[in-house]
DNA sequence: ACAGTGATGTGCT
DNA sequence: GCACATCACTGTA
């Protein structure tokens, strides 16, 4: 019998690249927190979109938010956090120091310690757990202070890639959510009729 | 100083 | 489906 193979956690040099490549190949993978007590909570990425602020109109950090350009400019491979109304929203940057562009992690399927994320974000239906960039930051209970900046490869927070790249048939591709500008672009990725996917799409369809 | 905008979430009708 | 809380940041003064 061949051992079965464990998928090794993503490694910062992954990143290097342009984020909708990036962004399409991590789909179907995996979000894993390991808690200070050793417990383990993990969703499978079901939601992802690509930010790639050089030629991007919905990317406002290229255009005028300088500090925030600069925080999205590391190092590939680095855990960042996009503030939008006051909430947090996770990303991994993307592409080589200096250039600010990122994959945003929109919704993960929980797998793994629900019922700890429940205690990290109570909710009365367990759909809207984690169906939300916000929302899936509260559930596991990341601290952004102590998390922005650092390496994707950390041990209480990693990526897992897809066992096997998922095939074009499960993947949909369309604009963007919560934006104006760059509708045209398809760059959001999600897991075809998966039910985790963030409710909140006004359009499921490019807008020209 | 102030009004407006946005990569959102929540609650209520 | 719709209003509102919320806050970093921008444009205007």
């Amino acid at each position: 019998m061949p051992k079965e193979t464990v998928p090794e956690p993503l490694r910062p040099a992954h990143f290097a690249g342009d984020p909708v490549e990036v962004a399409r190949r991590l789909l179907g993978g995996k979000l894993v927190r390991v808690t200070p007590e050793g417990e383990r909570l993990s969703g499978r990425l079901v939601e992802l979109e690509a930010y790639d602020c050089p030629r991007d109109p919905a990317c406002t950090a290229g255009r005028f938010h300088a500090a925030r350009s600069a925080d999205m400019a590391v190092a590939p491979g680095r855990w960042l956090f996009w503030t939008a109304h006051g909430h947090p929203l996770l990303q991994v940057s993307c592409r080589e120091e200096g250039v600010a562009a990122s994959v945003l992690i929109r919704a993960i399927e929980p797998l793994e310690g629900v019922g700890r994320m429940l205690d990290y974000r109570p909710v009365t239906r367990e759909r809207d757990l984690t169906n939300g960039p916000a929302k899936l930051v509260y559930a596991l209970g990341l601290n952004p202070a102590q998390i922005a900046g650092t390496p994707v490869d950390r041990p209480d927070l990693f990526l897992l890639p897809p066992g096997a790249p998922l095939p074009d048939a499960e993947v949909e591709v369309t604009a963007r959510i919560g934006i104006k500008e760059g509708r045209n672009l398809p760059w959001r990725f999600t897991v075809r009729g998966n039910p985790w996917v963030s409710p909140a799409a006004p359009s499921m369809e490019l807008m020209p």
